[in-house]
DNA sequence: GCCGGTTGTCATCTA
DNA sequence: CGTAGATGACAACCG
């Protein structure tokens, strides 16, 4: 939204209203409203800078900040790639390049002069390498998707719009100069305009190009002729396109035709912006979608038109391309055509998923992508930089979704928008469209509704798609790859009960350690609480789980249980009596309860030690008098059977079967964990769901109650240990602190005697120098010094008792005087 | 058989 | 009032 915001706020809507009108006048419109500092206005910290990490190297490297930023060092970038391997996929799949055609048209469109000489040195730079996937890309994009469909004719006509690159990058490198077709319509375009003033010459040209346009449009524009178009001049044809105020001129190379369809097309989209519903036309149509891009596109041209003054263009290219991002100025488009490529790739995943993700509104993606390509490249530096860049194109489609935001300029915004997601889209999804076409891009459109992933999975799944991806769409990908969110959350999950279990092992102490068993354990009277709660659900599903369990108790396990219990009954004799099938059924119920609440947060959190006898619930129940010899082999069965059951205490056996005997003589219908385990309210709901007796209930309270205690006393016991080797460790502390005290002591007395010792000798000193009125030094058998509170020193006599006050100064006077 | 340790249980108090 | 936790005390069991 914050995007958005930036793109409609203050005279953002007006510069793009002004700017659609300018498909005719963009100079002259445009620089009145724009300020070299509106790029980075515009764009704020969200622009070129933010866009994909790709970009943003290129654009460190080369230009730096400002729309130059988007342009990519091509020789840094070509050799970055070789390194990488990504280069060659980029080239592929670079939807990019549109944005080199854009760039190309604008050349073609303004007055040659205005802005080739940056322009012309990047081209220079670029190797040749790069200029082909800009051409390549940029024909696929005009020539509509269609070219993205053929995938097999992808190849040779990339060659052939290879030579149409260089042709024209060799154009543009010369500045303009060469005489390529393309650039002789545009050069002548821009000339009969005036080379300064590309908007007048358009103006000029644009009532019989829009005719012509309109024309064309009808003869051979024909969403299918656009493929046919596209199959037969690929590049070219987009050159045409491209190309608006260039007249039809014979060369092969460009149909002069083109150009005037782009300005119609121009038009065409300026109009469908301005129309609230084109936005959600684009979801609707592919047409729509690709006048949309193409609007972008003219805007483009008209960006480039403006040629030289990167600062308007940019401003306008941004204003069409903000959602995504903007393309770098004049140069930038190149540039950002060649980078984005990979990023924009990423971007547009993102940027398509998001867009899926928000609303299925944008299904066109694809289709513009062919024009959008050009917006592509913008809308990918921006989103490619920063994952909150989804986001963005997310906000920014859904803007465009509501076809009601459509005022002009926010149609404008909006459509660029899509245009750029979808570009970016079809930039990645234009290769597995069919050659369907614009519907294709539907099709692609509802695929990306899934989600973010689905973009990615798509790119996974199409092997050319992974040549081009790059790592770092790799690490993306396995960033947002769900599954691995979910796995993460599983881990986390898992932890989160293994810190349990760890916690509930601390307090359980030795008791756990010994006694530690798998099976559900019963919450620690720390854990319970906390963990009760948020297990409540879990608790219920299980529950749910547990009484079906109950009736359907089967399988070895039961099978197990019933022979332990068998045996337990004989070893029991009369009390158990012969459990009905039921009963022996709610009790393997209660292993299978044991294994649902092991699952259990709380059930996790306990300890070890006490729950086994519950777990032994199927192990035999042996009157305590018996337990001796019955034990053991009660505690072997168990053993055998519940191996991590076994516990030292054979007592735990017994009194859990004292409580299961008695359970079980009663025929309660589930095992004592979920009894003691269960939360109050799946507890009641569970007694609720049985018709049970008095007695039957008293028993299972006890039990309850029992198996609580008896985990509070686990837990008492643990903390009472814990206070004792808590006090310990303070007595241990305290001791070696006592110690460190008595070492301070020694030293303080030995340095106090020392002082003592000093203090004496000074004393003796001071003494010895001291005279009498005479001049005679003091016996100290009769005198001595006292020392006042006041400071000041006086000599006293010993004898007398009487003091002669001497002071400092006296007996300085006196030093002085001897 | 005694002793120490462990564990379960009960009773009671408290939140 | 009911529930659960904490704790002291008792008893049983084991090594």
């Amino acid at each position: 939204m914050q995007d958005l915001k930036k793109y409609f706020t203050e005279g953002l809507i007006q510069m793009a209203i002004i700017l659609s009108l300018c498909g005719v006048m963009v100079d002259e419109g445009l620089e009145p409203y724009l300020p070299a500092s509106w790029h980075e206005r515009i764009l704020g910290p969200t622009s070129a800078l933010t866009q994909t990490q790709f970009h943003n190297l290129r654009n460190r490297l080369e230009d730096g900040p400002g729309l130059h930023a988007k342009n990519v060092d091509l020789d840094s970038f070509f050799t970055a790639r070789r390194l990488l391997g990504l280069v060659h996929s980029l080239d592929r799949l670079q939807v990019p390049p549109a944005e080199l055609e854009t760039w190309l048209v604008q050349r073609e469109q303004d007055p040659l002069p205005v802005g080739l000489p940056g322009q012309a040195s990047r081209l220079a730079r670029e190797p040749p390498g790069i200029e082909r996937v800009q051409l390549t890309s940029s024909l696929e994009s005009r020539p509509l998707v269609l070219t993205l469909h053929e995938d097999a004719d992808d190849e040779e006509e990339d060659k052939e719009e290879e030579t149409d690159v260089h042709y024209h990058t060799g154009a543009l490198n010369e500045g303009e100069e060469e005489e390529d077709t393309v650039l002789q319509h545009f050069c002548n375009i821009g000339r009969e305009g005036g080379p300064g003033s590309s908007g007048g010459v358009n103006n000029g040209e644009l009532p019989q190009n829009e005719q012509e346009c309109l024309r064309l449009l009808e003869e051979t524009f024909p969403f299918t002729e656009e493929q046919q178009f596209h199959d037969a001049g690929g590049g070219r044809g987009e050159l045409e396109l491209q190309s608006p105020g260039s007249e039809p001129s014979g060369s092969s190379i460009l149909p002069s035709t083109n150009p005037f369809l782009d300005l119609e097309l121009q038009w065409q989209d300026l109009l469908a912006i301005m129309e609230p519903q084109n936005n959600a036309g684009c979801d609707t149509s592919a047409f729509e979608d690709t006048q949309n891009s193409r609007a972008t596109e003219t805007f483009e041209t008209l960006h480039q038109n403006q040629g030289v003054d990167g600062t308007e263009a940019d401003l306008v290219m941004e204003t069409w391309s903000q959602p995504g991002s903007l393309r770098p100025p004049n140069q930038s488009e190149m540039e950002p055509v060649l980078l984005p490529l990979t990023p924009t790739e990423e971007l547009d995943d993102h940027s398509s998923a998001s867009s899926s993700g928000v609303s299925g509104v944008y299904p066109l993606q694809s289709p513009p992508d062919h024009v959008d390509l050009l917006a592509q490249d913008p809308s990918p530096d921006l989103c490619l930089g920063i994952s909150a860049e989804d986001v963005m194109n997310r906000q920014t489609q859904d803007l465009v979704a509501t076809p009601e935001s459509s005022s002009s300029p926010e149609n404008v915004h909006c459509s660029g928008d899509c245009t750029n997601i979808q570009a970016g889209n079809a930039a990645t999804r234009g290769l597995y469209m069919s050659p369907s076409g614009d519907f294709l891009f539907d099709e692609d459109g509802i695929e990306d509704d899934d989600g973010l992933l689905s973009p990615l999975t798509d790119l996974i799944g199409d092997a050319a798609i992974l040549d081009e991806i790059s790592l770092l769409d790799m690490a993306l990908e396995e960033g947002f790859n769900p599954e691995m969110t979910a796995r993460l959350d599983e881990e986390g999950y898992l932890l989160h009960s293994e810190t349990e279990a760890d916690s509930d092992s601390g307090l359980s102490l030795a008791f756990s350690l010994s006694q530690a068993s798998p099976c559900a354990s019963e919450a620690s009277s720390y854990s319970s609480s906390s963990s009760t709660s948020s297990s409540d659900s879990a608790d219920e599903s299980l529950f749910s789980e547990d009484e079906d369990a109950v009736e359907l108790c089967d399988g070895p396990h039961m099978e197990m249980e019933v022979t332990i219990k068998q045996e337990e009954e004989e070893e029991l004799g009369a009390v158990g009596g012969s459990y009905p099938d039921h009963a022996m059924q709610t009790f393997h119920q209660s292993d299978q309860e044991k294994k649902l609440l092991s699952g259990l947060p709380w059930h996790l959190g306990h300890d070890h030690t006490y729950h086994q006898p519950m777990s032994s619930s199927s192990s035999p129940s042996l009157p305590v008098g018996k337990m001796s010899t019955k034990q053991s082999r009660s505690s072997v069965r168990r053993n055998s059977a519940l191996p991590y059951h076994y516990s030292s205490h054979t007592s735990d056996a017994k009194m859990w079967s004292h409580d299961e005997r008695r359970a079980r003589a009663l025929r309660v219908p589930f095992s004592n964990e979920l009894i003691i385990n269960l939360p109050v309210e799946e507890f009641n709901d569970l007694l609720a769901s049985f018709q049970l007796n008095e007695e039957q209930l008293t028993l299972i309270k006890d039990i309850r109650r029992r198996g609580k205690n008896k985990v509070a006393a686990q837990n008492c016991r643990k903390r009472k240990m814990d206070v004792l080797l808590g006090l310990n460790d303070e007595v241990s502390s305290l001791m070696r602190s006592r110690s460190r005290l008595l070492r301070e002591k020694q030293e303080a007395m030995r340095n106090l005697q020392e002082m003592k010792h000093r203090l004496k000798m000074l004393y003796q000193e001071v003494f010895s120098r001291v005279r009498d009125g005479e001049g005679r030094p003091l016996n100290p058998v009769e005198h001595e010094l006292r020392f006042e509170l006041d400071g000041s020193v006086g000599v006293a006599s010993s004898r007398r008792g009487g003091r002669t006050p001497l002071t400092k100064g006296n007996r300085k006077q006196r030093d002085k005087k001897k």
